[in-house]
DNA sequence: AACATGACGTCGC
DNA sequence: AGCGACGCCATGT
């Protein structure tokens, strides 16, 4: 699978996650430049199960804070114990004071 | 090479 | 405000 350097540019990111934060998807791709490549953002976590060093795909929602991958988790449940163990508090599947500990890399990283 | 799919996003109704 | 459809780009078959 060529390109999958694009692939490792979204876990690059995803790792610079600080616990206790989240971002979106669509923020990932517009840092890496596909603005529109939100789904591929997506693609890419698809992926990321089962790649060295484990990818926090938990902090990673969409841009309803909405822990939409939840099931795409080994336990379902496991994405919002995390979320919850790194102090971001998780109702109906969707992150709490979500701009609160909103992550932009467009902005944290600041190119 | 073409078709179908996907952990999203935005526009339209 | 809630639901449906289209669009975008890369991957797999």
């Amino acid at each position: 699978m060529p390109d999958k350097d694009f692939y490792d540019q979204v876990y690059q990111v995803v790792r610079l996650i600080p616990a206790g934060r989240v971002t979106s998807y669509g923020a990932i791709a517009a840092y890496l430049g596909a603005k529109s490549g939100s789904r591929m953002v997506g693609y890419a976590m698809n992926n990321c199960t089962g790649i060295e060093p484990p990818v926090p795909a938990h902090r990673v929602v969409n841009r309803n804070g909405l822990l939409t991958g939840k099931f795409h988790f080994h336990p379902n449940s496991l994405m919002e114990e995390m979320l919850a163990s790194e102090g971001i508090k998780v109702e109906d599947d969707k992150v709490i004071d979500f701009k609160a500990v909103y992550w932009d890399p467009s902005i944290e990283l600041a190119l």
